[in-house]
DNA sequence: CACAAGAACTAGACTGTCCAGTACTGAATG
DNA sequence: CATTCAGTACTGGACAGTCTAGTTCTTGTG
């Protein structure tokens, strides 16, 4: 009848990890049953447990499949142009960007939920942690340690001048929102952070 | 029989805050039954009940009541000698202090479950970093001022100041406890982060 | 192209377990 | 002797995971 992109089986399995996300996300682990999301699917319980063992593997695979939106993140702090007159301006539309994309709601709401199951799933709070903070952070190391060997930069030590980065814009924004439910920043508090974390790594850094 | 310091529904009060604390502190809000704590304070569920209306209410007064023991930080912080020679040796020494206290697996294991459970208490996790968290770094703000008053240090927005110090220190031990189970990091680890921070610090805020 | 076999799916009932909160009894405590 | 407590049984509800019976899609083979 429809266009079938996929097999009826494969769209299930997407129905049920997208509503699995949407789910875990809104009302976290415990506070989600298996009936929640088989119905948010539009999918029978059984379908569920045909393409997911239990909720403990279908909780697993949902969190590890965002990592794969980390690509945009680590496209975006590759390269910063190494122009010595507008370094700073790039390094904070750099900044701005970095904090748009980790203070998203989705992003923010999913590292609570990483962090609330961590217990319960540790290997899957580590997996996340590497395979989606830190290939961000050795990226903006890499960068970083290109920026110095063009002398725009004086670095010992990249990666702890990346997480000094990172620890300078996002300590405040992402603190607030791991205690309090929904974001507190404004569009201005951003580029405030943006700006002086900027300028206080470049103090420490240039 | 034995010496009572307090009335025994005082050491009931006592015993079963005690339990709920370690109990919950190591297994989460929804992983601790109230049998669970009764047992554990060695204290009938009745007894529970009589002291506390229900779990929501016995979970929150515990969070709460570690609020007290930030007084001894905001103590540690609240005078930095104001000694233009050795600002950064007691600056690196606060920051030490800071670090040691603030990697404390006890205090780490809190801060995942308010940030666990801040959907289900929302009041409670705003209110925690309020009389926590903000309760610290407006103290070491002030503190921040005293310096720059005295020439030590060239600052504009004091809180922001005290929130790039606290990033540039706990961003990286922080994160990392929190995605996985226990401690990390090891007290050389600790030394870096603390020598590099100030040093960072001080780069742009000197 | 036709069609049969089998795979995947739906709907909902069912089991076993866990747990918050209540009720009751008899013993200890003050 | 009046409270407070321990011990324990009980209620009601939630939920993971299984099972069954009947339906729809997919695919290989003639």
């Amino acid at each position: 009848m429809e266009a079938n992109d996929q097999s009826r089986s494969a769209r299930k399995h997407r129905a049920i990890m997208d509503a699995a996300t949407q789910a875990f996300m809104a009302k976290g682990y415990a506070g989600t049953s298996m009936d929640d999301i088989a119905k948010l699917a539009a999918v029978s319980k059984q379908t569920v447990y045909k393409h997911f063992a239990d909720k403990e593997k279908l909780f697993a695979e949902m969190v590890m499949a965002t990592t794969e939106r980390v690509d945009a993140m680590v496209a975006l702090v590759a390269d910063i142009p190494a122009d010595a007159d507008r370094l700073e301006e790039n390094l904070t539309r750099l900044a701005g960007q970095f904090l748009a994309a980790v203070t998203r709601p989705q992003v923010l709401q999913l590292r609570r939920l990483i962090i609330a199951n961590a217990d319960a799933f540790p290997e899957l709070g580590a997996s996340w942690y590497e395979q989606g903070f830190e290939r961000v952070l050795a990226t903006l190391a890499a960068a970083f340690q290109r920026l110095a060997d063009e002398k725009l930069l004086r670095i010992d030590d990249p990666l702890l001048a990346a997480h000094h980065f990172s620890g300078l814009l996002l300590w405040i924004p992402v603190n607030q929102a791991m205690f309090h439910g929904g974001p507190q920043h404004t569009q201005e508090d951003l580029d405030r952070y943006a700006t002086a974390g900027v300028k206080a790594f470049l103090g420490a850094y240039r």
